[in-house]
DNA sequence: CTTCGCAAAGTTGTCTGACAACTTTCAGAT
DNA sequence: ATCTGAAAGTTGTCAGACAACTTTGCGAAG
C-alpha cells in the first residue's frame, strides 16, 4: 500500500533525451523537415545505448514531433506546441458543467460518430464485427443481470470507429467517449434498468450493428444518428438544437 | 518517381502494440490504476521482442496514459486522458511524406467539416454569412492578384464551423486547419494560380457558401464533400480510400 | 556523354541475451 | 506477532547482431 510520496522523479534517461531533443526542435536548432542525427551519433553524443535513443525517438513520434523512415532517417515533423485539442476546459466536476456545454460537445461527437458509422459499414472486417458483437453480448449480459456496462458501451462505440480502419477516427472516438464516461452512467444504473433506458439503448445498438454488418452505409448513419439523439435525451439534453431529424429523417 | 503502390501498410510493430494497448485502456479492459501485464508477458502475447514493447510503452508514457515504476511495473494513469487530443502528420510539402498519415487525418477533417456545413446551413446568422463572404472576397482579390490566401482559405472554413453556433466545432475546425497550414500552400502558390487550382478551389468555396446562404443543408454537405475530395486530390492524396462518392454522389 | 543497372554503404527496425537497480514477497529469526 | 533479509520478480540499460529499406556511386551499355 502505501501512498508513496513520490518525492522526485529521477528522470529516466529516455525521458531526458526526449526532452533535450524536443528542446532542440523548439529552438529550431533542428529546423522543420531537417534530419535528426543518426541513432549512432545520438548514442555517442548522449553517452547512452541505442535502446534509450530509440525509446526517446519513439516518444517524439507519439508526440508527432518527428517521423522516421526506415533506411533513411528521422526527420523533424511539426511545429512545437501546435497539436493538442482540448474540450471541457477547467477541472470542474461533471455536475457543474452547464448542460449547454455538454450538449455542444455531444453534437461534435455526433458529427464524427455518424460519419464513422457510415464508413465502418463500408470497410468493416470480420474481426471488427466480432469485436462489436462481443461488446454487444457483454451489454446483453449486463442487461439480464441489471449490472453496469458503461465500459462495454464505450467499447462498442470505439469498435465502430476502429472499423473505419482509420486510427485517427478511432482515437478521436475514444477521446470523445472519455468526455462522457461519467455522464453515461444513468443509462446503466439501477434506475436505468428499471425505467427501460438500458434496454432501449441496447436495441439502438443492435440496429447500428445490423446496418454495419449488412454494409448499408446510409442505414448505419441513420441508426447512429437515432441512437445519439435518444442518448442525448436520456442525458437530459435537448437534441433539438443540433438534432437533424429534420435532415436525416427520424424514425 | 513514382508511384509506389504501397498496397499494404505494415505499421511498425511498436506503433501497432501502442495502439493495441491504448485500445485496451480506452475500452477499460485495463481499468484506471491497473497494472499492465509485465513486459515479458506482453512479449509473448504480441510475439515481439522486449525492445518493441518498451518503445510502445514509451509512447504511452509520453501520452500520459501510463506511468512506470522501476522494479514494480507499469500502471494505467489514474486520470486517463483528461482531455487532450493529438494528431500526427508528416512535415514537408515536398515529397517524402507518409501520405497515408495525411490521408487519414484528412478524412477525420472531412467527417467534421461536412457535418458542420450541413448544420451551418440551418443555423447561420447574417453575421456568419458576412464573415464567410468577407473571406471569400479576400480570396477573390488574391485570385486576381495571384497572391497568397492561405489564411483567408482557413478563415472561410472556420467561419463555416462558427456558423454552427457550436464553439467546440469551431475550435476543432481551427485545430484541424492548423494541421494542414503547410499542405494547403500548393493551391495558392504561383503554380497553383497558373494551373487553375486556386480558381477551382474558389469555385468550390462559392458553391458551399451559396448552399449555406440558401439554408439548403443537403446541398451544403454535398458541396463541402465535393470540395474536400478535390482538395485532397490537389494535395496528391487518394480520396478514394475514404471518399464516399459512393455515398454522397459526386458531381 | 548520358543513362541504366546494380552492388555497396548507411540507416532504421527488430531480435537476443545479459546485467544493474529497484520492488515485492515470504520464509526464518527474534 | 513482529522484524529481518534473502530471493524472486520487474523495469532500466547496455551490447551485439541481423533484417529491411534507402541512398549513393561506380561501372557498363547505349
Amino acid at each position: 500500500m502505501s501512498a508513496t510520496p513520490i518525492p522526485e522523479r529521477p528522470p529516466h534517461l529516455s525521458a531526458a533525451v526526449a526532452r533535450q531533443l524536443e528542446r532542440w526542435i523548439s529552438e529550431q536548432r533542428l529546423p522543420r523537415g531537417a534530419q535528426l542525427p543518426t541513432e549512432k551519433l545520438l548514442c555517442e553524443k548522449f553517452g547512452v545505448s541505442r535502446a534509450v535513443i530509440r525509446e526517446a525517438i519513439s516518444r517524439l513520434k507519439a508526440d508527432g514531433c518527428v517521423t522516421t523512415r526506415q533506411g533513411s532517417g528521422a526527420y523533424v515533423a511539426a511545429r512545437p506546441g501546435q497539436g493538442s485539442f482540448r474540450l471541457l476546459h477547467g477541472p470542474s466536476p461533471s455536475a457543474t458543467i452547464p448542460t449547454d456545454e455538454i450538449s455542444d460537445v455531444f453534437e461534435l461527437r455526433c458529427l464524427v460518430e455518424t460519419g464513422a458509422a457510415e464508413r465502418a459499414a463500408l470497410r468493416r472486417t470480420p474481426a471488427d464485427l466480432t469485436r462489436m458483437h462481443e461488446a454487444l453480448a457483454r451489454m446483453d449480459e449486463a442487461l439480464a443481470a441489471e449490472s453496469d456496462a458503461v465500459g462495454d458501451d464505450d467499447a462498442f462505440h470505439v469498435a465502430i470507429a476502429a472499423a473505419t480502419q482509420n486510427p485517427h477516427i478511432e482515437r478521436f472516438q475514444a477521446f470523445m467517449g472519455r468526455q462522457f464516461s461519467d455522464s453515461r452512467a444513468p443509462t446503466w444504473s439501477g434506475e436505468g434498468h428499471r425505467s427501460g433506458r438500458a434496454r432501449q439503448a441496447q436495441a439502438e445498438h443492435a440496429r447500428i450493428f445490423d446496418a454495419i454488418a449488412c454494409g448499408d452505409a446510409d442505414a448505419a448513419r441513420a441508426a447512429a444518428q437515432a441512437h445519439l439523439v435518444c442518448a442525448a435525451r436520456r442525458l437530459g439534453l435537448d437534441p433539438s438544437r443540433w438534432g437533424n431529424e429534420q435532415l436525416e429523417g427520424a424514425e
